[in-house]
DNA sequence: GAACTGATCGGGGGGATTATTT
DNA sequence: CCAAATAATCCCCCCGATCAGT
């Protein structure tokens, strides 16, 4: 359990979504922001399944990333939830990735700028980084599945981003 | 301020909707679930000042309008909470709306593609109208105020939306 | 000629396609 | 010289300012 501070009208708020006595915090707010019980709860009541990244399963239903329809913001979210995930693997998966000639990530724009012609790079929102934008869909998921595998992610988690990728 | 406790995997999925360094749950929360900060504790400080249009308030602040930086997408939003707001009204306006030649509303993409060479009819989400999308950000406007005119609308909350229009 | 309305066309983003390198 | 990998040109489409027409 993690413990967060709020102000007093959005406790009331929240509060107020109770849909039954006792219910806790948390599933409240699952409910009104619309993502699964993958975790802790689901795993009580029916057959024991691990879930190691809840983090992206979240992201995956969550209408922040569905009701995105381009590749490229898909792609920034997805990099998004990487970094949070664990920033330290992260930077390690980072600085690693680049192409023959092109950086693909970094902390500051103008290094990739310059490692390029046309690298369109774009802020990772919410996070220290920055990616290449100018490829196309295929180098893009190239890129998350590189990640994800060096920051030691399950090919079945990785399989299920990919499937998740598309529109 | 209140603490709230949440399980470990939901508190990550907020971090990870994080907007900017050092933003806080509040912020985020607000934003993911949005609403605005204009409620209790604000109206505990400030003037007790009626809203008598909660949902445009609520509108013009939430994530999912600011959110959008194309004027187009405000528009639609826009026009979406109108219908929603008295379907009745709206279609009065709509249907005595329009230009010395062009359609500019309609329960369907044909007629209004009709009334002019270039119409470029966009769907207004969650409703059974069109409007036409070709159009400077002045004509938009205007579409807006006067349908919020002919729904008899307030000048001040008219003045309102209009102020929340550009990006 | 002033004000209003229509719709052409330029700018910019996205990413498939093509050019280039390995 | 061919194949695979990588870069980045360039086309398409959306948006809406600007200009043409009423």
């Amino acid at each position: 359990m993690k413990t967060i501070e709020i102000d007093e009208e959005l406790y009331q708020f929240i509060a107020g979504q109770t849909k039954h006595i006792g219910e806790d915090a948390s599933s409240i707010l699952r409910r009104l922001l619309n993502i699964n019980q993958s975790g802790l709860a689901k795993q009580r009541t029916s057959v024991k399944k691990e879930n190691h990244y809840p983090l992206f399963n979240d992201l995956l239903t969550s209408s922040t990333f569905t009701n995105e329809k381009s590749i490229i913001s898909r792609f920034i979210l997805l990099l998004s939830a990487l970094y949070n995930y664990n920033p330290a693997l992260f930077a390690i998966a980072a600085t690693s990735l680049h192409g023959s000639k092109r950086q693909y990530l970094a902390k500051d724009k103008l290094s990739l700028e310059t490692s390029g012609k046309n690298t369109k790079p774009r802020e990772i929102t919410g996070t220290p980084y920055w990616v290449i934008s100018n490829t196309n869909t295929a180098r893009k998921m190239y890129i998350i599945e590189s990640i994800m595998s060096d920051m030691g992610i399950s090919e079945t988690m990785i399989n299920q981003v990919t499937n998740a990728f598309l529109p």
